[in-house]
DNA sequence: GCCCGCCGTCGAAGCGCTTCGACGAACCGG
DNA sequence: CCGGTTCGTCGAAGCGCTTCGACGGCGGGC
């Protein structure tokens, strides 16, 4: 009973199947097709599920630009992501990653953006209505996006948090609390005199959130607990010297911070290179840790959850009022056999 | 004599501009403006001239949905970037970014799809017209998504080349050739005895092209030259040990072929640790090589030169007709410090 | 038994752009 | 000086969808 002059004209000079040939196929009109895919008005289970045939019987796609006019809604998202040597590519791919992979979940795709366009890219895709909302990666705590992002009048989630947060939505890792959970970990265990590896030094110039957070971390803590620490921006290039500096300068040092993917297997060979292999030497790994390297003592960056907590905070301020608030995510810091109580001569 | 009515009753309901408002602030119509940003019909250089005034003192831009409706072109690409544990995740980023930046200059946006999605994210995109043409990263000899994308009538380019390349257009570095000039470099050289120290055994097992296709290059010019070879997959965990193996096990190998960036500094340190520091042992790498490390004589992978090569193609397809092709970029080998004639008793 | 309200569906009016055909004006050669 | 081109511009007709208002039909309350 169906079919209804469903090869009659239908019209098929493209290969294309409109929202009119699924209505013909199910006899039904095409706003009913339209609302069965929306759910926006109530549909009656039979003509709901006759539709849904006559859909999937003729391979139906309801062309992106056609929806986008008509809804104001293009159901894509942006994603900055960042493009600079001194960041770790792996952690930006899986912030990427997860990032599309959530918005896939949320019914929406993603559009890449590079650093490079710059403030143009984002009024670009604003103005041409070509994305819904915007998620940047690797906010600075100045960042020159901020105040673009704030004229734009497009939702937008920051992975990372600038200093100015007034009328933003941030979230990341509550890096200050991940530096400090690394020192009262040593401290804990009884440690005295730990010293961080932190990032390139490039990193701490440009003025980086998260290092700089997880170094003031680092230091409030070290103070606060009475330890002895110091602090070292390191590169991969750079860590054999580290390593041999601090065995020679530091001869008390127990306990290391490593704040820097990269640096971390050049850092540990050398260490051991000097007869310093964990946990006689007690090192804490803080980011995100690549599958080859030996089980640390670590807190892990939760790209995956961040991503997916950006896409989830995204979609809120897209359809809904804004609630524009600063989400932090608790450190957890993993145990494993690097740490260990300092082997002391006391 | 512009700015007729210019706000009298502009429709401002939005803070949006339309190409209606332009044309009344030029004093010319919609279709002139139109005809104006995509040059389809001549337009004299004083009305030109106005319009284009117009457009910025209105901030305008056109609506990508309006406009993918009405042109049937949505300038859009998609990327379908790799999402596997043994890929190397800094190379793939370097081809999306360089993917990226080459559609921009040809005013197209890219659109991320990762691999998680499969066939189904093609048939999407494709279906709802959401993209002009695709661009699919990493791959396979047998890949499930060729057929796929031969059914669907969009136009694609590879990045690698699979077995079966009937109407299909490819880009790739002749990884054949890159294998066969690193043993015809070492061999010519002097060197008799050399390794392959290549991907990880999954690579391999996946049959991923370029990897195949590299070790068939190094088998064959090992071959004609004459040379005693063998080859070893790799990664970085491994790489102290196959270091240790081949010192134990080749006392006569004097030349080195590295097709495995994250191996190399691992490998490289282990080999320095047996006493043998390049050219001592002649070391070739293979491949997009991080900036740490080294110089070494060695063949680069020219992402940014593959990625625009593969846009370039795509545009070709997308307008115009179709030249299905393969493109093999010829490697150059850069020399280095690491290579030399190797030292022998004779 | 009647009216009201709700549910499910339809028709039509756009969304903002491109593009096709048409049409004056200017210009050329005969 | 006139017919035929060419050039630059305009108007209108969609592109394929969403959404608003309208409208039958049916059920429930009185």
């Amino acid at each position: 009973m169906r079919n209804i002059s469903s090869n009659r004209f239908d019209n098929e000079r493209d290969g294309t199947v409109r929202i009119s040939d699924v209505a013909r196929h199910a006899g039904v009109s095409p706003s009913t097709v339209s609302y069965v895919l929306s759910g926006k008005r109530s549909i009656s289970d039979t003509t709901r599920r006759r539709v849904l045939d006559s859909i999937d019987a003729l391979g139906y796609r309801p062309h992106a630009g056609a929806r986008s006019l008509a809804s104001r809604r293009s159901n894509v998202l942006a994603l900055v992501v960042p493009l600079r040597e001194d960041v770790h590519v792996p952690v930006a791919m899986r912030f990427a990653v997860s990032v599309v992979t959530a918005a896939r979940a949320h019914d929406h795709d993603v559009l890449l953006l590079t650093q490079g366009e710059g403030p143009a890219g984002l009024h670009r895709v604003a103005g041409s209505a070509m994305v819904d909302g915007v998620i940047v990666m690797d906010v600075e705590t100045e960042d020159a996006r901020v105040p673009v992002l704030r004229s734009l009048d497009l939702p937008s989630v920051l992975i990372g948090v600038p200093a100015d947060t007034e009328a933003l939505t941030c979230v990341d890792l509550d890096f200050a609390a991940a530096g400090a959970a690394c020192v009262h970990h040593l401290a804990d265990l009884g440690h005295r005199d730990i010293a961080f590896v932190g990032q390139p030094a490039s990193v701490y110039e440009r003025r980086t959130g998260f290092a700089e957070r997880t170094l003031a971390g680092f230091e409030a803590a070290a103070r606060e607990r009475g330890v002895r620490a110091t602090s070292h921006p390191c590169d991969p290039a750079a860590a054999r010297t580290l390593a041999a500096e601090l065995v020679r300068d530091r001869p008390d040092l127990t306990g290391l911070i490593v704040h820097n993917e990269p640096s971390l297997a050049p850092l540990l060979d050398a260490l051991a290179d000097h007869g310093r292999t964990p946990p006689e030497t007690s090192v804490v790994a803080l980011g995100s840790l690549p599958p080859g390297v030996a089980e640390l003592t670590r807190v892990e960056l939760p790209a995956e959850e961040l991503g997916a907590r950006a896409v989830a905070l995204l979609m809120d301020r897209i359809d809904g009022p804004e609630h524009p608030e600063v989400t932090l995510l608790e450190p957890r810091i993993i145990l494993a056999e690097s740490t260990a109580p300092p082997v002391r001569p006391d």
